[in-house]
Parts: C-alpha cells; structure tokens; sequence
DNA sequence: ATGAAAGCGCTAACAA
DNA sequence: TTGTTAGCGCTTTCAT
C-alpha cells in the first residue's frame, strides 16, 4: 500500500487555529494576512509563523462574504471559444491585468449560442463574480437588467449590446470590411463574393453590411455579388465557395468575414487550384497568413487591444467611475500581402 | 441626467428574503433551489415565484462554507499560456466536461515561469478550489505537499511532476521526437538541426532526448547534430535557424520541437529561400501547415485529447477514486505534408 | 496594538 | 412536508 495514498487528508487550517497557535486573536491574524496596519512586528512574525506551520491558505470567499464591499476579486469572461485564436489573445490581455490585481479570472466559451449566453451569465452570477466581459449574440440582453440593478459591470466586447447604457470594445467591423471590399475592387475585381457567419451574428452583419457599402460606393450592383451566409466553421465556409468557384459565374475576388471562414476558404481555393486567380481578403488575422503562397491579405483585428481596453474599463467602473457608457472602437488594419492584390482577370 | 446611472443599486436578494415573500422558511427555500426531494409542488412554485420576482440568485460562494463536501464547483487551470493553440484546445476540452458538472474553470498563464506556477497554485488554493490540471515547470513541486494533505486532487498535464503519485497525462514526447528525427534520416539526412526550448522544460529535455534516440540508432555521430536551444518563442528559433543556415556546414534537415518554434523556423527557411531544400518536421501541429508550400510535416500532439483525459481523471478522483495514479500517454502522429519528405542532397 | 462578539448567506442537523 | 437553530471561516464593529 503506497504512502501517499494512506496519507491523512488534513482539513484546512482555519484562521482560528492560527490564531490559538501563534497565542493571538482571529483579528490579528486577519490583520497580519491581509496586511493592515497596527500589528507589531513581533506579533506578525509569530502570525506568519504559525502560518506556515499550519500551511494555513485563506479562504477568499468566506472572506468575501463578510468584507465591506462584497468583492470576490473574480471577473468572468465570455467569448465564442476558448480555442479560437482571437479568444486567447482576448483572454490573455484580460488576465496580465487581473493577475496584477490579483483578481481571477472565470473564462466560458458559448458558440454564439444564446441559451449558452444566458447560462453563462447565470453561472457567473451565482459566483458573485465582481464583473464581467461578455461576448453577446442575443438581440436583447435580457439579463442585463439584473447586472444593473445588482450593479455589477460589463464590458462588452466583438459585439454592442441592445443597450447603449454598457461599455464596449469593438472592432471597426463596417469600416473594415468596406475597406476589404473597397482594395478588391481597387483591383478591378467586380463579381466579388462574400463568405459570411450566420447573420444573427452582429459582427457577421456589420461586416456584410461594410460589404456593400463598397459595392454601393463603386456602383457595383449588389446583385452581382455572390453572398454565402451562416457559415459557422472552417468546413461550412470550405464548401460553400468550392460551389461557388464551380458555378458558371464565378467570382473573381472572395471576401471572408471571419477567421474560420478564411480558412475554408484558403482550402477551397488551394482545391480548385484557384489561389493565384481569384483573389482573397479576410477579415481577421490568420496564423501563418504571412507565409502561404500567395501571402493572405486580411484585415487585421487587434484583439490583444480589445482585451485590454475592457478589462481597462471594467477595473475603472469598479474602482466607481460612474461616468456614461463608453464605445470604443478598435481600428482594423489592412495588411496587404498577395492575395488581395491579384488582379481581375480582363473583362 | 441619464436614467440608466441613477438607477438604484438593489443589493443582491437573499435566500432570507425568497422565504419571507413566500411565506415559508429559508431551509425550504434551499430544498427548491437545490432540487431536493419533499417539497410540495404548490410550495415550489412560491418559492419560484418569489424567486422571479426578486430576481434571486443564490450565492455558491456562500453555501459551499457550510455544504458537507465543501466543494466549491470551481477547479483551476494552469497553462503556459491561454494565447497558445495548444493550450487553447486543452483548455476547452476540460470546459466542455466541466460545464456539464456545472463547475466552473478558472485559467491561468504562467509563461514557464516557477515563480508564477507557484503563484498561481497558491491563488488557486485562496479560491478553494476543488480540483487542479497543472502544468508544470519546477523540478520539485514543493506546493505538492499541501494539495496532498488538503485532499485536493491534481492531474498533471504536458509534464510530469517530481512526486508520480499524481495523475498525469502527457504527449508521446520522446518517442514522437524520435519518430520526427527518424523520418529525416530516413530521408537520408544526417546533418540535422535540433531546435527546442529552455532545457528545464521537460517537454524540450524529453524531445531532445528523442532526437538523439534516433541519431544514436541510425548511427549519427552526436557531434554531426547541430542543436540551438532556449528558443522560447517565433523570434528566437528564427535567428537561432537563420544563423545555422548562415554558417559554413548547414543543416540539411531541421527538427523543431515546439509549435512557436516551428513557426520561427518556417520564416527563417522562407528568408533563406531554403524552404524547398531544407527539410523540416515539427513537433505539435500548426495552423495552416497543410496549406504552406511545401505543406509542414509534423509530429502532430492531440491536445483535446490531453485535456479530456485530464479532467476526466479529475472527476474520477472527486468522485473518490483512490486508485494508483495513473500515467496516461497520448499518442502523436506524425503527418508527413512534404517538408519532412525533402530528400538530402548527395553527398 | 489587540481581541470579543456579531453576522455575512447559506446548508446540516434535528425537531415538529 | 416544513421550519428552527447552529455554525461554516472570515471581516466588521467596537471595545480595551
């Protein structure tokens, strides 16, 4: 039988315990651990030392329960997936600066799903978490009223929520996706199709929407563009332009609104053999983008900034500013590198 | 004056007040919440009334303090870092078996760094939670100690700790390393580079090991590898590369060993121009390498894999399992794309 | 500088 | 089926 297992499963050291080893009050201790001022330098060091004779660790939560301002230094984050590359850039800027508060950090991924959406937040509720940082797909935040009534924080960002009265961080999504456009078009391309992500999706909309603004302002008929919508994954944006490119009007340029969908569509286009014809723009960045053949032009997001800019903003609103709500918008960047500089072909 | 920001700031309901608009008592208020068995239906639909109406949410936090288990339906992750792929799909694998538990994830980045690992355990411990998936980097897990005797179940993932009595999962590290070498030499190489991380981390000491495994079996003098390591991100392992491929006798073939080391590799066999005469294989896939030209073959990791037998052993040990502990490795698989596949030039 | 007592919101144990 | 009381580990308040 080995030791380990047999071991004796030792119950937390409590304060109280502490406190009856070091010869003080709970107080005291409570004082020692949380650093507060009016402890003699003898008494803490028998505080700290009975500590770790104990190998005695807070508890947070019960503290939390009794303390002043009801905080847990907890936060909760919502995005898409925790596996998408846009999500961990998010999530990382997000936790250098909770880490530096010693705040933790709950993440949650939801698949644009709104019952997911409404569940998660529930769950971060019944946490008591401090704040959150939420990633939306529902038209109406209908739990948003508790948050305010609760005074509780959010931040949302990649999406605005119904109501104006929250902060958020978004990406020039319209702005981007027109200038996308308005560089294919630049390059004489005119049968231009757009892939897209379900339109329910508002970032999927705005882009779609910065779509056609460029068709509009080159007075390019939107009836010759060739629009794919709800495309969730890299596989549903791969099929839906390999039918495309083997229709009888194909496009000459493709503009994918999302980093998934790129990916299916560099698939599909490597598959008809088409990468060096028909041009490409994405929306978002891809890894490794840079050393395909023909280098993938895309409009880069700055997710790193968006993560920073709420986490930012939701520290400042539970430090109390009260001030209105704040809507920020991230620029986008277009970086050229091949694929959205291939030309129309001669009409 | 905006309304939103005058709104008054109703403190959270409690379980008291549920009991006091339904006229019942607070135990029958934690029975309905709870779903325990013996409440009246009449009864319960009060109480649910009263809840709506108050917007209750009940407070885990709280009842955890004085639930018998003491669990707190929360469990720490610690990764190198949530911007990276590989932990990215770890992380969502054990999201996914938790959430269905209702157990929440808090995730941590500690960069390979020991200091943070030790901080971040430590945090983990203040928030009571009930489990842990570590990843480590110290060569004894000194904070090992105090999980053990609090009972508080940890399984290990990408590395092994020190103490083998606990739970591990981990890739195929020195195998699938001697797997990737193998396949150069098979490809006639025999000047190959080995390009790896800081040698303290037991991923890059285990795949350098494999390296050297297979030089040894093909008879490859130790003394003919080139080897660069403490590339810990894109930016090192490319000078590292770019200054191999620079020098009077270069590799013929290089074997990277972590996927931000492969990434720099690849920019740096791009720079070169070398990216169609110099072999390469990577360890842990990449993104997009399929769509490169020449595709990037490598000994591909299965991190969701990791991540759902990590905490599937989790649970089991919360469910009381007392078993010895298990040492699972996951396979990788090596996927040739045709970087790996370029031939040594004749001798 | 220190400690005693009360109580945060909940669940356990027991009583009715 | 339901309610009452105590107490989880901590911080507050107020005393000394």
């Amino acid at each position: 039988m080995s030791e380990e297992r047999t071991a004796a499963r030792r119950p937390r050291a409590t304060m109280k315990q502490v406190a009856a080893l070091a010869g003080v009050g709970t107080k005291t201790v409570s004082r020692v651990i949380n650093q507060e001022p009016n402890v003699a330098e003898a008494t803490a060091a028998r505080v700290w030392q009975a500590v770790r004779s104990l190998d005695y660790h807070v508890d947070l939560q019960a503290g939390s329960l009794r303390r002043a301002d009801g905080r847990t230094r907890t936060l909760g984050l919502l995005v898409g997936s925790v596996d998408n590359p846009f999500a961990g850039a998010i999530h990382r800027a997000v936790e250098d600066t909770a880490i530096q508060r010693e705040v933790a950090v709950f993440a949650s991924s939801f698949d644009d799903d709104p019952e997911r959406e409404e569940l998660a937040v529930r769950a971060f509720l019944r946490r008591r978490v401090d704040g959150l940082i939420l990633t939306t797909v529902k038209s109406q935040q209908d739990y948003a009223r508790s948050l305010r009534d609760l005074g509780i924080p959010v931040v949302y960002i990649d999406r605005r929520p119904a109501d104006a009265g929250f902060d958020s961080v978004v990406s020039a999504n319209r702005r981007g996706a027109a200038a996308a456009t308005a560089h294919l078009i630049e390059h004489g391309h005119r049968r231009i199709a757009l892939l897209t992500d379900r339109l329910d999706i508002q970032t999927a909309a705005e882009r779609q929407q910065g779509f056609f603004d460029a068709l509009g302002r080159a007075g390019i008929p939107t009836t010759e563009a060739l629009v794919a919508t709800g495309l969730h994954d890299a596989a549903a944006a791969q099929r839906a332009l390999a039918q495309l490119l083997a229709s009888d009007e194909p496009p000459s340029a493709v503009f994918s609104s999302q980093n998934l969908v790129t990916v299916g569509a560099l698939h599909a286009l490597r598959s008809a053999g088409a990468q060096h014809s028909v041009a490409l723009v994405g929306f978002d960045d891809v890894p490794l983008a840079d050393l395909l053949e023909p280098g993938v032009t895309v409009v880069a997001q700055d997710p790193q900034e968006i993560g920073r800019a709420a986490v930012t903003r939701l520290f400042a609103r539970l430090a109390g500013d009260d001030s209105p709500a704040q809507h920020i918008e991230v620029p986008t960047q277009l970086i050229p590198r091949g694929s959205g500089e291939i030309p129309a072909p001669p009409a």
